[in-house]
DNA sequence: CGGCGCGTTGAAATCACTCAAGGCACGTGG
DNA sequence: CCACGTGCCTTGAGTGATTTCAACGCGCCG
């Protein structure tokens, strides 16, 4: 063995990690020059949190950005009485902190092992200054955050327990696999979790989806895995056609 | 009378309507120097529209972007089979069309007579290269539009009815008077529009508003005029603090 | 083996919805 | 000036989708 090895490379992993950062290009970060990757590595620490750790508290002093370089999260808010609402699952590439105000306005928790680099805001802001296409970038991302929020309030506001868990299951078979083969996703989050994320009870999401199983329209080999059968079916009760039209798909 | 006098104010009011603008300082076009207030104008086009009069139909390219100037409309989604969510109700000062994608991810209509400025987005797009701070600006205003919507998800998936429309008084007492006094508030919408604002129907809506007035929570001098009696109460109400607390604020 | 967390299923209750009728304000036309 | 129609709001009665309460099954782990 070379003594020496070891040292160089932990030295190359503290002095650039964000040029080896493999999810970059599919981040914020991508919109900083590779010139300047230095710049970003310099306020950038690393962190790692286990499932149930909550991260982000909101009404906190908003201190940090997050970049989710792996794992799941859950953004949610909570009312004084306990009862939850997830506003959405974030995962890799996934870039959390946007805020108006000085304090969060979200809470963030671990729903598995999660691996995300943590920076300052103050700090992150001169970048943001020094880059403008960096803050043209987080311009679209809180647009098209935006956009899915307006879907979400859209889908509680108006949709069926059934049109709701059809929405989550296209949804995030669509986020797992952008072009998916065979259906199969795999969910890493728990019943009461999906319950929290489309306004409903642990019971209800659990008879929908035990409904959706009886009429074929997915199996469910373990709980966290479901096998889409009938995706068109499920993708017109998700766009929130009526009765009529979803016979037409059964039928014809 | 002077016969070219009004030929001269006219010219003015073309050439320079931005400067003149008295809700400027309301807006994103505060990042806009005073200096450049003359491009701005360039490519601000001033529109009015009536009750009922839809001006930007969801799905369609988006084109332009907005700003109110006065009077309010309704930002609203459409489920295939005619089901509406409403996402917001907009008024002098706010600025429309921020879109990731090329359409526009949502409906809006007058609900009563409104004034704005219309901006092509190519030639807003210009301005926005040339003043970060414009930009800078749209950044903060989206952040608080997507905390609002955070909001909104909250209400829709764990308030109760009763809860909704205490936060939707709330709100909007807020918003009309910084500084209520009096607690009189005004309301342009219809209870249709209520109602699909707050994931709810009519007739809950209108029950419940019967159910504040009888309870002296507020008065309802006509369907469009509110005074709210016991603000601590609704206030409580809207934060979604269990009956237990509800009762505290009104025992005392 | 027993306890625990999680998910499923059944039965009963409830909150909000649907359906239906009536009131009120407003505008129009006789 | 009043009769009438219309749109919007309110109120009541009955229904139903979802929740609540409760029991049970299953896998995991000490």
């Amino acid at each position: 063995m070379h003594p020496t090895r070891p040292f160089v490379i932990l030295e190359v992993k503290a002095r650039d990690p964000c040029t080896r950062c493999d999810v970059r290009h599919r981040s914020v970060c991508s919109s900083v020059p590779d010139a300047a990757l230095g710049r970003l590595a310099e306020v950038a620490v690393e962190r790692v949190y286990q499932k149930g750790q909550t991260f982000i508290v909101e009404g906190d002093p908003a201190t940090d950005f997050f970049n989710l370089t792996g794992g799941t999260v859950k953004l949610f808010k909570l009312l004084p009485d306990g009862r939850q609402q997830i506003l959405g699952f974030a995962s890799v590439g996934h870039f959390l902190g946007l805020a108006a105000s000085g304090t969060y306005t979200f809470g963030a928790e671990a729903i598995e092992t999660v691996h995300l680099c943590r920076f300052s805001r103050p700090k992150l802001r001169v970048l943001l200054h020094d880059f403008p296409a960096f803050e043209t970038h987080l311009l679209e991302t809180a647009c098209s955050e935006l956009a899915t929020a307006h879907e979400q309030i859209l889908m509680l506001g108006r949709k069926t327990a059934q049109e709701r868990v059809a929405s989550f299951l296209v949804d995030w078979s669509r986020r797992a696999t952008p072009c998916p083969a065979d259906h199969g996703i795999q969910l890493p989050m728990s019943r009461a979790e999906i319950a929290d994320y489309l306004g409903l009870t642990i019971e209800t999401v659990s008879r929908t989806f035990s409904r959706f199983k009886a009429d074929k329209r997915i199996q469910i080999p373990s709980s966290k895995d479901v096998i889409i059968l009938d995706y068109p079916w499920l993708a017109e009760a998700a766009a929130g056609a009526g009765q009529r039209a979803l016979r037409a798909v059964s039928n014809g």
